[in-house]
DNA sequence: TTGACAAATGCAACTTAGTTGCATAAAATC
DNA sequence: GATTTTATGCAACTAAGTTGCATTTGTCAA
């Protein structure tokens, strides 16, 4: 696939190589209306739908309605603060041993998983 | 909470206890409309949010941009056909251990987990 | 370095999912 | 059967995301 190297691809793709946490949308708006960069959202929809094809980013959701986009890293999964909002990364791959008994219990092939832990973070438990 | 028993109330109750997996608004409004239960949608979310919030029914999401409902069982995950888009139940508690060492490397108390497989069914494989 | 072509953008209008305020109706309780 | 509480319907709205189409911008080869 032939990608071009435009202003607001790079932007975009910027913002989210350096952010810490899943971002949505409005997020993204923000960040390039603040470098002054005036981005259509049709634009960023489908830069974002673009880069997830292509590898480069992983679409998620946490149970908002709403879709989120993180730099594509390593299997991990995350960590989300249902008193502050805060999403930490948590590495680790547990579930292969489960993966092959469900394969050979439910003839289920299965290609990849959503595992994400909703609670309480450091701080909003004191 | 006080719940009453109404006609649209118990018709989206009886249509989640025996949908085998979950459903989404429009399954549930083509349901009732076929009982000749003229429900407008307003009253379907009201209704749906006030069964999840006596812990009847249990609001789900996979990947669709919308939710979807089912009756609240055991603890389980789903398998969701990538292909056809069946969804099956997968029961098991996997993750005992793997919360205890989240909770203490970071601090992190869980509360909750979202689990769900992707991938191809039996039928689907071949 | 320029011209051609594919890929990307912007705009307007649209869709789909879900929400809110408010007046009315229906259950449950007394 | 009257009262109170909960549920419903309607209309209008919001938020997230999509589509068609005309225009612009990168890229690459001549």
């Amino acid at each position: 696939m032939n990608l071009k190297n435009t202003q607001a691809r790079s932007a975009i793709y910027d913002f989210l190589i350096r952010s810490s946490s899943p971002v949505d949308v409005n997020q993204i708006i923000g960040f390039l209306r603040s470098k002054k960069l005036n981005t259509n959202k049709v634009t960023i929809y489908r830069n974002l739908d673009t880069l997830c094809k292509n590898g480069l980013l992983e679409k998620l959701e946490f149970g908002e309605g709403k879709f989120r986009y993180e730099f594509k890293k390593n299997h991990h999964h995350h960590l989300i603060c249902t008193n502050c909002g805060k999403i930490e990364d948590v590495s680790g791959e547990y579930l292969s041993e489960i993966e092959r008994k469900i394969k050979s219990e439910n003839g289920f092939l299965i290609k990849s998983h959503v595992l994400e832990f909703y609670g309480l973070c450091r701080n909003c438990r004191s």
